[in-house]
DNA sequence: CAAGATAGGTGAGGGTGCCTCAACTTAGCA
DNA sequence: TGCTAAGTTGAGGCACCCTCACCTATCTTG
C-alpha cells in the first residue's frame, strides 16, 4: 500500500492567488464587521465567485482558522517563552494581555474560543487546546511562586481573558483594561497587580 | 385643540390574544435560542402570520423590550429598595447578582444592554439609563461607606456585570460567579467580598 | 510544444430569514 | 344590523447560506 506517493500536482497559480486574496479580504471584512460578516461579501470583494470561497474554505470556521494560523503560532511561541520567565507573576500578566488583545481582533472571536472543543468549532479545537494548555502552565507556575491565590484556577483566568476580550469588543479597550486590573487584583494574595 | 378625545375603540379580542401568545412564544424561543432567534419561528409557534407579529412589534427590539417591561420594573423597584439598605456593600453585592441573573436570561441580551443608548437599541435606551442610574447610586453609597476602593467607577461595575452575564451565557453560571467573586474582591479595600 | 488530465472556478438554485404592503376579515359600536 | 377601523394575511423582494453539475485554465508528460 505505498500508494502514499500520488505525486501531488503543483497547485495552480490562480488558485494560490485566489486563496491569498480571499484571506486578505476576509481579514478586512471580519475586522470591520466581526466574524459573522457575509461570506458572499468577502467573495465579492475578492473578485471571486462564492463557490470558489467554499472550495478553499468549506466552512466559515475553516476560513477563520486559516486566518489565525500564523498569529496563533506566534502567540503560542511567546507563551512558551514566557514559561521560562524569571517572574511568573509578570509572565502571566503579559500572557493575559496578549491573549485578550488577540481575542478582541474580530468581534465575536472570543465567543468562538469558548465553544472551542464543542462540535461547533472543530476547526479551532486544537488552537483552543493549546491556548488552554499554555494558560494552565503559566497559572501553575504563578501559583507555585505565590503570585496567585491558591484557589484561583486556570479556568478562572481563561474566563477572565475571554470576558475582557468581549468587553474590549463591545465597550472599549480602556474598560477591558480596567476590568482586567480589578479582577487580577482579586486574584493576587496582596490584592495588587501581578508580578509586583 | 381638544381633539385629544378620539374615543379610542376597545382593542379587538383576537388582537389581544395574539399579542399575548406572541409574547409567550417569544419568551420561550428566546430562552432556547437567544435574542437572535427567528421571528418567523415565533410567529409560526404562535399560530399567527408573520405580518401580525410585525404589526404588534415593529422591530425585534420592540418585542424584546415588551418582554422585559415587567421584569425591569420589578428589578428597578428592588434596586430602589436596596438604596435604603443598612449595608451599602451588601446592597451593591445583591444588586450585582440580580442584574447578572437578569441579563443572562436570553443569550445575547447582555450585549444589547451595552449598545443601549446607541441608535441600534432605542427601544431599550430608557431601561439602560435606569439600570445605569441605579447602579451609579448604589456604587456611590457603597464607596461613601468605604466598601469600595475610591477609584472604582460605576462604569467598572457595569462592565463587570455585563461581562459576568456574558460568561453566564457562554460558559456557565458557576464560572460567572467565580469571575464576580474575583473581580469584586479586587474592588474592595480589604480584597474580600463586599459588605463584609 | 501539444494535448490530456484534473484541480479549480462558476453561478444558478433551493432553503431560510428579514421586512413591507395591498388586499381582505372581523370584532366593536351606534 | 350593518358600517368601519383595527387587525390579519401571505406573497414578494432582498440578502445570505451552501451545494453541485458543468465549464476552464493550468500543469504535466511525451
Amino acid at each position: 500500500m505505498d500508494s502514499a506517493t500520488p505525486r501531488r500536482r503543483r497547485p495552480r497559480a490562480d488558485a494560490r492567488r485566489n486563496y491569498e486574496r480571499l484571506l486578505a479580504e476576509a481579514d478586512a471584512v471580519f475586522r470591520e464587521h466581526g466574524v459573522d460578516a457575509s461570506l458572499e461579501r468577502i467573495a465579492r470583494q475578492a473578485g471571486v465567485a462564492i463557490g470558489t470561497l467554499y472550495k478553499h474554505f468549506p466552512t466559515r470556521l475553516a476560513l477563520i482558522a486559516a486566518l489565525l494560523r500564523e498569529r496563533h503560532d506566534a502567540l503560542f511561541a511567546r507563551g512558551d517563552a514566557l514559561l521560562a520567565d524569571a517572574s511568573p507573576g509578570a509572565a502571566l500578566a503579559t500572557w493575559i494581555r496578549l491573549v485578550v488583545a488577540h481575542a478582541a481582533t474580530y468581534q465575536g472571536l472570543a465567543a468562538l474560543f469558548i465553544v472551542g472543543p464543542g462540535l461547533k468549532a472543530a476547526e479551532l479545537a486544537e488552537d483552543c487546546a493549546r491556548l488552554a494548555s499554555v494558560t494552565e502552565q503559566l497559572v501553575g507556575t504563578a501559583r507555585a511562586a505565590g503570585a496567585l491565590r491558591p484557589e484561583v484556577t486556570s479556568a478562572d483566568v481563561s474566563a477572565l481573558m475571554n470576558a475582557a476580550a468581549w468587553v474590549h469588543e463591545e465597550i472599549s479597550a480602556d474598560q477591558a483594561n480596567r476590568l482586567l486590573d480589578l479582577a487580577v487584583a482579586g486574584m493576587t494574595p496582596t490584592g495588587t497587580a501581578l508580578g509586583s
